[in-house]
DNA sequence: TAGAATTGTGTAATCGGTTGCACTAATTAA
DNA sequence: TTAATTAGTGCAACCGATTACACAATTCTA
């Protein structure tokens, strides 16, 4: 049954030539007759000869494979993100390869170790959360395979990377609320050694200081938002309980994570609280479960595939500028808030309470 | 800045001995003394060897790669599925290559080519509703490649396969529905030519003819159930439409996608039909934003994790009996019905409207 | 028509690691 | 003491494709 694949080598003992007119034959070398080219791809066909690209990744040194590292593939985000890396390198002839950290340091270099080991061409990674030992990421860099980050990435690595404008969705969809004519506007905040929530942390209060409204430290909740779906969808009721017992309660919450948005939502929702007229709520990230929620949750979209495209450009662009010197180049990204029922309280003229237009 | 790689011809020249000791050494071959060995794993520790797979993989003609075929990442379904597959290849040395078919069969079939291209050792698949023509599945099984089946399968496939026992699972659900006191139930079946949702029917008939409830037809409603999220989404609420148009109104709604029957439920909350009152709905999947419309959605959890695990079992034990003859084995998953707020009309006394223990 | 250029193909090394066989030296058995 | 083992390495082929270089045959140039 398991026959064995046929290789150039067959195919020259069929024509009485060598296996280096065959490979020449076979990429259309301009020293080699038609003839030859002629009669190599009829026995090809006809041994149904398929390359074995492990025999030229080892020759050439590439593996035309590239190397995806996400904290979880089931989150919107990622998947999409995913999917744009996958438009633009597959049209390149790259595999891809995806690995997930879930979020762990020690898984994150354990697969950095094997995308070193099975010699990719490239990594594109978004940095897990626990990671702050940065020497895995370092050793690709020495290695000379191209790096690329997104979303969560990290400054002190010299390298090509995408990142979202978490600063201006924050600072946009606070003004929102504001207009919206809430004034004590709750936030939940990621933990602050994380850039993107840095981030979002600033652009909540530009947009308090634009509207001159005094900060409260306690309205800034700051907990651990990356954990799996239900977990964070937990802590979500758990900080919609904190609210329920604050003496004077916020009339809005802008978090930083759509499920712990949600799961405030729900416990608010409980104790009968009307969402948006007594507390209005905006997440972040336009996860997909967003639009099932009653009323559905303005949220931040913050293009996943596009930045899943653009990284893999920048792969595509260093991996063909190996001679020369290249410079790291860096996109930001301009979000979009999507408003819908959980924010809006002031029934616009210009827009339905289903999505901007993106 | 781009240092190459140390070889064991690096380390054989350090310590004046030849590639093949080093080679031995490092596999703590019982020939090679332990001196050597020690000499040589001082060395390649200094050195930072880091053994070139592709080398290996071309002298011994296995990758350790395994190819990873599911329709999409960004169902939780399939999500939990590759997170089964990796949790057991993981631990036995290999690594994944995700590719997603979009359902579309040209893309299958480019990415079949690609996992058998870069040589990986088996394919686990799904396989994509176009697809009719299993000529692609074939070449895999004729290369000797160990293919394993799950979910999506083929009978006329002669392959070791992970299915849910969809029938059961339907079967189950309905009977649930007639004992709330559900008595014309809809059904949104999916297409015909695929397996799962012939079975998601026929359960659907035996728990009414269990029952004695005559079939009508006019209650199947046979649609294309396998679309991008947000299509199957509107699907639902069309088809929640036609519900509304009826002359005489279902009770209960028993739909074979999580989100086509969620569409549904909007469109007949809209219309202010209480759910579950007058119209029970139950979906199929257990998808994360089951639980966040409202009421909660009753579907069914098809185990997509354990499926995986299975899956990943029998390719590794298939590779493990490769001279061997090699029986295909199947594995029938039994799923679980989840109850939520949907379904629920007559208060249980044991189970509260939330999940049933799994 | 001799020398130059071109065409078409072969030779052999290479990528990095693996492994059957051979060979020497040391150890053991008889 | 001699033959038989065993321990420890080296040699060289191999996995399959690629490619610099060599070389013969053919065609072109002047």
């Amino acid at each position: 049954m398991k026959q064995k694949k046929t290789t150039i080598h067959d195919i020259a003992k069929e024509l009485n030539v060598t296996a280096s007119t065959v490979s020449r034959a076979l990429k259309d070398h301009p020293r080699i007759s038609q003839a030859t080219k002629n009669a190599v791809s009829v026995i090809a066909k006809r041994l149904n000869y398929q390359p074995n690209s492990i025999a030229t990744a080892l020759r050439n040194g590439k593996s035309s494979i590239l190397g995806v590292i996400v904290p979880t593939s089931d989150r919107r985000f990622f998947a999409s993100a995913i999917s744009g890396i996958e438009a633009v390198t597959n049209k390149a002839g790259y595999s891809l390869i995806i690995c997930q950290s879930d979020d762990l340091h020690q898984k994150e270099n354990a697969n950095i170790d094997t995308l070193l080991n099975i010699q990719v061409d490239g990594i594109i990674a978004s940095i897990a959360k626990e990671t702050t030992d940065l020497s895995a990421y370092n050793k690709i860099i020495s290695r000379g395979v191209p790096l690329i980050l997104f979303d969560r990435t990290n400054d002190s690595l010299d390298v090509s990377a995408v990142v979202s404008n978490d600063y201006l969705a924050s600072y946009k969809a606070v003004s929102h609320l504001i207009e919206q004519g809430c004034r004590r506007i709750m936030h939940f905040a990621g933990q602050q050694h994380i850039e993107i929530y840095k981030e979002r942390l600033r652009g909540y209060k530009a947009a308090l200081e634009k509207y001159d409204i005094p900060l409260d430290p306690d309205l800034i909740l700051e907990r651990d938002l990356i954990l799996d779906t239900e977990h964070v969808l937990t802590k979500g009721r758990e900080w919609g309980k904190i609210i329920l017992e604050m003496d004077d309660l916020p009339d809005a919450i802008f978090s930083a994570s759509d499920f712990a948005a949600m799961g405030a939502m729900m416990v608010l929702k409980e104790h009968n609280y009307r969402i948006p007229q007594d507390i209005a709520v905006v997440g972040f990230s336009n996860d997909l479960s967003t639009s099932f929620i009653e009323p559905a949750l303005t949220t931040i979209d913050q293009y996943p595939k596009k930045m899943g495209m653009i990284a893999a450009k920048y792969f595509l662009d260093q991996v063909n500028t190996s001679g020369t010197t290249f410079t790291p180049r860096k996109t930001l990204i301009n979000p979009t808030l999507i408003v819908r029922g959980s924010s809006l309280k002031i029934p616009s003229k210009t827009k339905t309470p289903e999505e901007e237009t993106i």
